[in-house]
DNA sequence: GTCTATATAACGATAGAC
DNA sequence: GTCTATCGTTATATAGAC
């Protein structure tokens, strides 16, 4: 097996650091270190800081899409797709910390250029076909809203979990994404407001 | 009227540059420009870049929870208060970004001890009577979840909002809090999955 | 393609005059 | 309480040997 090239492995390297302390909490000398490579060394393959970062940001979004997509153009019904199509985000999201938090980054980094690439070559897809999904399912919604909210509270279980474990009712078994997305499906199913009881262990 | 103190002015000068850049984002001579001082003034007011920072969250975040609580322990009935929180969370979201994305830097960049002082000083009693309001409307679902899951959709909405413009299905009056405080309480009254057709504008 | 060495600027922080 | 001046460190980035 071929070994991978410097320049994939500084970009692995910087999408870990980025994602973990963001564009001015990581050094091009951090990024060297954990490469084993010479910090000038970078610079053979990138031209300064800010193309190494977009280049990063390029690769960690790439690819990121299909599963879901393949998930929202399935050929079950539709409820069953939305509630798999959540299922999937949430062991995504429990499997890609790095992910979750390079959009949470972004979100409130990202300049408008990066934003508006971002949306088409990663998100457009996605959001449209969740949108039509929404359209179908609840025409009494606005489609693009619902699915907002829809991927804000799967995304918030996932992102608040730090601060969760120190909030009045929280309980172990929230930090493990099955219960996640149980909940969801069942807040998806019945609604927010679900009056009947049930058994819970 | 007595001008505000120094101290004071560092504060809230520093905690608008830190909910923009974050923590490595800012600098001390950026802090001292924006107040017309010195750096070596800041220091006689604060010992370090940390002493500032825990100081200028602990002034951000203190008396957040206030008009939150208030609607939440209203005499109205149970549902009319949890549309209430959703709309009153709406409008303190849409007028402090700043508030909002600090949260959002200390969900990504927190350590232990400083979300642990968060969620005791700022969000418990909030979280814990937001649970109990859950609880009763909803006991079909595990509380905490649930009004995280309410929060998550919420802050998503305003947060995602610089994204969102560039998704499909945007329209201009996604922009409007008041449009997005109308989705959510329909979602919360009607369920996410609303099948009856009402004319839209 | 990686290294050493270095230029240049910005950083956090301190000392001491006023 | 604010200033000027400066220390020591670290940052981005470059030049040139190998």
């Amino acid at each position: 097996m071929p070994r991978q090239s410097s320049r994939q492995e500084i970009l692995e390297v910087a999408i870990g650091l980025f994602a973990d302390a963001g564009y001015a909490g990581v050094s091009m000398r951090d990024i060297a270190r954990f490469c084993g490579l010479n910090v000038g060394s970078i610079y053979h393959h990138f031209r300064d800081k800010d193309e190494l970062y977009l280049a990063a940001m390029q690769q960690a979004f790439s690819g990121r899409a299909e599963r879901l997509l393949a998930v929202l153009n399935s050929d079950r019904p539709d409820r069953r797709r939305l509630l798999d199509t959540v299922d999937l985000l949430c062991r995504q999201l429990a499997e890609d910390q790095t992910f979750c938090r390079l959009i949470q980054r972004e979100l409130l980094d990202g300049d408008e250029r990066r934003l508006q690439q971002l949306a088409q070559t990663v998100f457009a897809e996605v959001t449209e076909a969740l949108n039509r999904l929404c359209a179908r399912l609840s025409p009494g919604h606005d489609p693009a809203l619902l699915a907002g909210s829809i991927i804000g509270m799967t995304l918030h279980l996932f992102q608040s979990a730090p601060l969760r474990r120190f909030l009045p009712g929280y309980r172990p078994e929230h930090d493990d994404p099955e219960t996640l997305s149980r909940h969801l499906q069942a807040m998806l199913e019945r609604g927010p407001i679900f009056t009947e009881e049930v058994e819970r262990p």
